[in-house]
DNA sequence: CCGGATCCGGGAAGATACTG
DNA sequence: CAGTATCTTCCCGGATCCGG
């Protein structure tokens, strides 16, 4: 934990896993789809400015990776849906704190980035 | 540089913070940088094959955000040093608890993705 | 020692149209 | 309702050379 060397430099897998939650459209569906059985269209119309695509490839990855579990239900229509894993309700609670960090200092954040910007203007 | 307003990014600007903290390389670097001031050569060896370029541009988006102070000596050869944020700080509070859960299930993942890849696999 | 500038390939992502 | 398929565009990221 508290070790003076971190371990982020060896072999990397943890960068490798984070990469996949780093998607643009991962986190979003996962905080989408914690608060229970989720269908496709109801994380459609959550995750907002999603692409049907994008949606379907994310979920695909995050199926692939354990996080998120697909239940088909012969119906007519077709009714699919999404559950959080074990594992993916861990990965949600650290996310939570992750974005009441972006929550707080968001603003922060904004008047910082416009204070690089006019520092860095060209006249 | 200049970032053009996405209708995503309107609407959530928890996502537009969090694109940039999820980039390749961003975390590892705050991870590396986090015990204290850090030179440009260390963070080159720490945050193992990251290039120069990335490392640069990185850098700068993180300094952009305020997440990370970039202070010049003015000798020579130049000398230069990152330190955290207090921001940055808190952020690296949360970014421990997300590389311990990737480490704790990575196992797990590399399994799954195994186990689903075999699955789907096209004989 | 710490970068910036440029060229270029590949994957991510949007738009659109079609299906079981 | 819940996806596929295809095409195109964009920008991330590596490689390389140059500069203070």
């Amino acid at each position: 934990m508290a070790d003076t060397a971190s371990p982020v430099t060896e072999a990397c897998p943890i960068v490798e896993v984070l990469d996949h939650v780093a998607g643009k459209w991962a986190i979003g569906i996962l905080v989408a789809a914690a608060h229970g059985p989720v269908r496709f269209t109801a994380l459609e119309r959550e995750v907002e400015g999603i692409s049907r695509r994008m949606l379907t490839l994310t979920l695909r990855k995050l199926e692939r990776d354990g996080l998120l579990v697909r239940t088909v239900y012969p119906t007519v229509p077709p009714r699919v849906e999404y559950t959080l894993t074990d594992i993916a309700r861990e990965l949600h609670q650290t996310l939570v704190g992750l974005t009441s960090w972006a929550e707080k200092h968001r603003g922060t954040i904004a008047e910082a980035r416009r204070s690089y910007d006019r520092h860095s203007a060209t006249p």
